[in-house]
DNA sequence: GCCGTTTTCGGCCCGACTGTTTTCAGTCG
């Protein structure tokens, strides 16, 4: 089968680990985590790339070593450079790493002079007392690292972004109210929508002498401090969420800001266009060849000097924006108010937990002019889904009720299992009296990658398949994505006039990010949906939202951007 | 290992905090 480029990011990334155990040269290993990066980051499949013959080296950050390594993994599934790496490290040696606070330099003392090659070994070395004599360390170090042991054994989750959102708010607002206190943002991934958080990154803009941390690390749900100065301080709340606090002037918020909102990668490329143009950018501001302080105060201002518009928090991935930037090409990001409506929620009829009135009018206050009722067809039986009696009788029910509702039009729809042989779980004469049959598997997950493509391809044959929904059927940190060849399913749906979800859901989010983008390239439209189950669930579009301007999609990539009576004409197959 | 309107060699983003030092190295983001 063809190798990935998640296998190929994580064989750069493997090599990288093992490079800095050996205390290689660090630009070598930023090579490799770069390329990984990169690799991680293309919508396209490198195999598929290798076989048309791709320029590879054109490709950020692969350069002619790199590009071999890659035609040498498409080509034969593995790296001997990874293999012999993993000949001469110990793979428990690498496992150290993951500790906070032991780095290579360390590290290595501690196998020279200990002997030590595992987690185990260095707890039970730390435990003797044995670390705190070795030159670098002392009795504070041994303690840290046996606290950053016993933490490691129960952490190493990231949150879904949905999951912090309240934490956020209490905290912004919390900092608020510290007397000082201009301003306070959040940064990091979570204001770039990643779909994940590892920690919290908040910034505040405060009068000089406000002492912002000190009162920030007095925060009720504050559980541990792992560091505290002037201007940065770094907890662990009960929940185990930590929180990185950076507070500047105001004079340099929007260099911190963009500073602090990552990615890495994005930054460290606007930092280097600034070197081409002899400036030092820094979380303080932009500073000229004299170290005067020329820009900062917004992040328009930052970009401004480097010759760019502002960029979107979403787009700063390192995916081509920069350069998107420079050419006047960036897009323009479709928003929560772009949106018309929403084409996928249950009621109390299948597995939902309101009624088909009480989810109209909350579609209705969140500015929908149209709900798509989409309960679950029979196959999916712990969900009660409905058979074609139940559902046109349903049917009828939404009819009855749009004579009344006034401001929004609910359209009759279901989401029908996609069978294991791409067979659609109802009649066609029933699908035929449905406004929208949004399609999706709930069962059979693990089949190959030829047969998941052919099931959902065949899917798609009928032509009462409108949407198909949570395409690859993932649950973020639970289940994985189907094994499905998303090229060719979007190729097809754009033949047969379909569409693909990105279902809203937090733990969901399917359509990813990529996904996303190889949709956009091919003028395939994607539609946003809520999948709610109950009224408060219909809000979470704003997280599918997010989602798509991860993925560059503008107003016109989305199906429900669309006014009702073009949306129905755009089901028209 | 990558990369080039200063360069095909010699750079590679930059600052904060901790702990161990007694002026700084290591680590982190």
């Amino acid at each position: 089968m063809a190798v990935t480029n998640a296998e190929i990011a994580a064989a750069f990334d493997r090599i990288a680990d093992l490079l800095e155990v050996q205390q290689e040269n660090p630009f070598r290993i930023r090579a490799y985590r770069n390329a990984a990066r990169t690799v991680r980051g293309l919508a396209h499949s490198l195999s598929d790339m290798v076989q048309a013959g791709a320029d590879l080296e054109a490709l950020p950050g692969i350069g002619r070593d790199l590009a071999a390594k890659i035609r040498e993994m498409v080509a034969t599934g593995s790296l001997r450079k990874l293999r012999e790496l993993e000949h001469a490290v110990p793979p428990e040696l690498v496992e150290l790493l993951q500790v906070p606070g032991l780095g290579p330099k360390r590290l290595a003392v501690l196998r020279d002079r200990l002997g030590i090659h595992g987690l185990a070994d260095l707890e039970a070395a730390a435990r003797r007392g044995l670390v705190r004599n070795l030159p670098g360390f002392g009795v504070k170090s041994e303690q840290n690292l046996l606290r950053e042991l016993a933490e490691l054994k129960r952490r190493t989750r990231r949150w879904l972004r949905a999951e912090v959102e309240e934490t956020v708010e209490q905290l912004l607002t919390y900092l608020k109210g510290i007397r000082g206190v201009r301003r306070v943002e959040p940064a990091g991934s979570y204001r770039r929508w990643k779909e994940t958080v590892g920690d919290l990154d908040l910034l505040v803009a405060a009068a000089k002498g406000t002492d912002v941390t000190a009162a920030f690390v007095r925060h009720e749900a504050v559980e541990r401090v792992i560091s505290q100065g002037t201007t940065r301080a770094q907890v662990v709340l009960r929940s185990g969420l930590q929180v990185d606090l950076r507070v500047v002037p105001q004079a340099s918020f929007g260099a911190a800001w963009h500073y602090f909102t990552g990615s890495k990668g994005h930054n460290i490329a606007v930092r280097t266009l600034g070197v081409q143009r002899g400036l030092k950018i820094n979380e303080y501001g932009v500073f000229d060849r004299a170290g005067k302080r020329i820009a900062g105060r917004t992040e328009a201002e930052v970009y401004a000097q480097v010759g760019l518009p502002w960029i979107e928090p979403e787009l700063r991935e390192q995916r081509g924006e920069l350069e998107a930037a420079a050419e006047g090409r960036l897009p323009r990001l479709v928003t929560l108010k772009d949106i018309e409506g929403d084409l996928h929620c249950h009621t109390t009829a299948s597995d939902g937990q309101e009624d088909l009135l009480t989810m109209a009018r909350a579609a209705r206050d969140l500015g929908h002019r149209y709900l798509a009722i989409t309960e679950h067809s029979r196959h999916l039986g712990v969900a009660r889904g409905l058979d074609g009696d139940r559902l046109l009788a349903h049917g009828e029910a939404i009819d009855r009720l749009n004579e009344k509702l006034k401001g929004i039009r609910l359209l009759k729809g279901v989401e029908v299992d996609i069978l294991e042989d791409g067979t659609l779980d109802l009649p066609d004469e029933v699908l035929a009296r449905l406004d929208v049959v949004v399609g999706a598997v709930h069962s059979a997950f693990g089949l190959s990658r030829k047969r998941q493509t052919e099931r959902v391809i065949r899917a798609m044959d009928n032509p009462r398949l409108h949407i198909l929904a949570h395409p690859t059927a993932r649950l973020i940190g639970r289940r994985r994505a189907c094994d499905l060849d998303m090229e060719r399913v979007m190729d097809a749906a754009v033949e047969r006039g379909c569409f693909l979800e990105l279902n809203a859901q937090p733990q969901r989010l399917d359509l990813d990010d990529l996904h996303c983008r190889m949709a956009k390239e091919r003028g395939l439209k994607v539609a946003i949906s809520s999948d709610a189950h109950s009224a408060g669930q219909l809000a979470y579009l704003r997280h599918g939202v997010g989602q798509a301007r991860r993925g560059w999609l503008e107003k016109g990539d989305v199906l429900n951007t669309l006014p009702l009576d073009g949306l129905l004409d755009a089901l028209d197959r």
